[in-house]
Order: C-alpha cells, then structure tokens, then sequence
DNA sequence: AATTATGCCATATTCACTTATGGTAAAATA
DNA sequence: TATTTTACCATAAGTGAATATGGCATAATT
C-alpha cells in the first residue's frame, strides 16, 4: 500500500548513476575529484553529496579510504547484481561418441547461473540435443544445468554417459535395477545397456529466438 | 590440442585470489598496503607480484590510482562475471482478476538473466500457472521471462491480458483475427474474448527440485 | 655457468585522496 | 516566517597510497 522512500534529488540520482557505472566500467568506484570532474562541480560539493547519499542509504562510505564506498541501492529502489551471486557455469555441446565431454575443445560459451546458498559443488551446462524427452517438457535444443554427481533417485532427470556419449533421461531405480527412461512414446527406455551416471540436472532453460 | 598458459606460481595465485575476493567483498580492490598485510609481507614484495600478475595478463593496473586495479582473468582461466553482463529483473507471481500485475506488492524475488546484447528494454519474470502450455513444454511453475511489448507475431509465446488476467498463449494472427491458442488440446484457445498483449517470451526457465 | 624469474626486504619521495572548515544562496518544509 | 535541506564555492591540512631505488637470496631456465 504505502511505501516511505527516501527519495533522492535528480542531481543526487545521477551522481548515484555515475558511481555505480563507473564502477562497473572501471572495477573500481571513482574518488570525490573523479566525480567532481564529471559534474564540473568541486571536491566540497560532492562531499556534500555523497553525505546525503549514505544518510539516505544508497551508499555506504568506508571513512579515510581512497574510492571507499560502494552503492548499495540502485537509484529506483532495484537490487543490485553482487558478483558473488552469480556463476559462469561452461556450456558443452553434445559430444560424438568417443569424445571427451569435458573437453576444453567442446565448451561452447558460458553462462551465468544464480549461486546456490550452499553447496557450491560443479556444475555445468549441456545443450540437449533429440527428441526423446519431450513428454517431459525438454526439447531439443534445451539447455540444462546440471549437477556433477555419480547417484541420483528415482525420477530425477539425469545426465548419463552411454556408449561414451552423454544422453538426458530420467532415472529409474527399480528394486530390480536401475534404468534410463525416455519420456518420448517414440523412444525406448535404456534397460540392458551399462550406463554411468554424471550428474542431475537442476534447472533447464529455452531461449525462444528471435530474442 | 595445445594450450599455453601463463602460468601463476602458488603465491601468485594466492594473491590474485585475495584481490579478486577482496574486491567482490568490499566493492572495491585492495590498496598494495592491505595486501601486504593480508600476506605478512611488505609493500614493496607485493609492487613486484601485482608487477608480474599484470605482466601475465591477470591484472590491468591503472597507474598512479589508487587502487587502481582490476582482476581480469580467474586463477584458473575461466572468465569473470561482469556486473555488467547479468541483470536483475522482478519474478511477479500470479494475479487474481482485477488486481494490477506490476504491483510492487507481486513481486516475488528477482531472477537474473543475461543482458541482452542491444535493447535493454523492460524485462520481467512470470511464474506460470495451469497446464495450459503443456504440449509446447511450458509447465505448471515454469518461469518465463518476458520482454514487455504490446505486438508480436504469429506463433509468439506471449502474455496477455485477458479479463484482467495475465496468460501464457501462444499468439495466432490469422487474417480473420488475431486469438490466443493453448496448447494443450484439453484447454480450449480463446478466440471471442478480447485481449491485450503485455509482452513476449523469449526465455523459459525450469527448476528441479530439490536442488 | 650464466641468466632470468621469483620472492623477499627497507627507505624515501611524490602525488592522490579524503577530511575539515567556513562560507553563500535558493528552494523546500515546518 | 523560521528552519531545514539542497546545492554550490574555496582553501588548507593531513593522511592514504602508489612509485622509485637498491639490495639480497633462491629456484628455474638457457
């Protein structure tokens, strides 16, 4: 219903802006002159400036430190992007049979996924490729993130190494044994070949193009 | 086949690491002093390792700043996230009839995703509802992120709003009209009732849970 | 064996940067 | 109307921080 902002001047919106840019271009926050510079203001006026700013909690100043504050709201009331939420996970292509999957030849770009709380075990990301999972909503051409890990339980969707070659199923643990189960009607479920599990996948992703 | 990599020494890496950590914890590079500290060392040891760090292509040093570095490629090789390649936008959850979407009350969390190259327009996140997708992989809790726009083409996934209700359809601009079409054939398309398109999707993402 | 890179020290110098102080003036708020 | 906030200025002072030099001892290369 309501909400008390504190609400920041245009001029203080935009010497927030110019901070948090110059941070990210730079990797490092501007000192007082850098700003004062830009605005063609001088070092007291900012000194004002980025007093108000930290009283209003956009900003948090480290005292008697070169370039120390860092901007903590984003001027329309946004969280920020912090680093250390994010992951660069490698994405690999499919791999004709035979080939390393973890190649450094078959990574095919990188992407970013959210940091889990805990547990900042290896993941990875792999194109799907065949129509086999469809009945359980993953295309061709689907992205998965998955988990590296050698077990799964029944039902997770894996990542399993087959003929040397990496293929998406679900898994099966029967009190008899464990297979790999298709979700496409058309495809056969893997029962009596030897498989080796590599991992589970955690979330799946379709970019529709054109973006 | 073959790659050559400059490679760190232990210390080195210890020291890129720190830095990278430091800056990501604190919002902004060390001073030469706060390393040395961190490593019981004194300043002049650490003007030689940032000397080297740099030479090796780890670090950019911009002269006579201070702290006037930035970690540019990761001890291991892999790249670095970029505050500026990733971006935050707003999960909003599903509406009753009548009640606004955009409401700041509907916001779920906030997702990160890729930055678009160009055209940073407005982006948001919907979690679906209902099965109304399901033959074109789209499920019950799935998340779309949308880019807000009032027209699309035909085949589009897009959201719309219909008796004040935001929908995942998928668009049919046929020349008679235009109507939205589920793609479950238990769901019925809607081709009488009047619509307004909020926005298209252009990502699908899919959590498995547990994690 | 000779050379280069690594890893460390100390000291001194020179800016880069923040802080402190004390003004002025207009606009917003009480 | 009185008071606070915003928005600006100038100047001095005092550290914060990078740079410059030179030297020493090992390990790794050539």
């Amino acid at each position: 219903m309501s909400k008390l902002k504190p609400v920041l001047t245009k001029k203080q919106k935009k010497i927030l802006a110019f901070i948090a840019k110059f941070s990210e271009d730079n990797g490092y926050p501007p000192t007082f002159k850098e700003i004062a510079d830009k605005f063609l203001l001088t070092i007291g006026t900012i000194q004002d400036h980025i007093a108000a700013l930290s009283k209003k909690g956009f900003l948090e100043k480290r005292a008697e430190k070169a370039r120390g504050f860092i901007v903590v709201k984003n001027s329309d009331g946004g969280p920020l992007v912090s680093k250390s939420d994010v992951n660069m996970i490698p994405l690999y292509g499919n791999v004709a049979a035979g080939e390393p999957i973890f190649a450094s030849d078959n990574i095919q770009g990188y992407i970013t996924m959210e940091k889990s709380a805990r547990g900042h075990n290896l993941h990875f990301a792999l194109k799907v490729k065949g129509e086999s999972m469809t009945d359980s909503g993953i295309y061709d051409g689907d992205i998965v993130i998955v988990r590296k890990q050698d077990a799964a339980d029944d039902g997770d969707v894996v990542i399993a190494l087959l003929d040397d070659e990496a293929t998406v199923k679900t898994l099966r643990n029967s009190k008899i044994k464990a297979y790999l189960e298709a979700s496409n009607s058309r495809y056969k479920s893997i029962i009596n070949k030897p498989f080796k599990i590599i991992g589970k996948v955690i979330e799946l992703r379709r970019e529709y193009y054109p973006a």
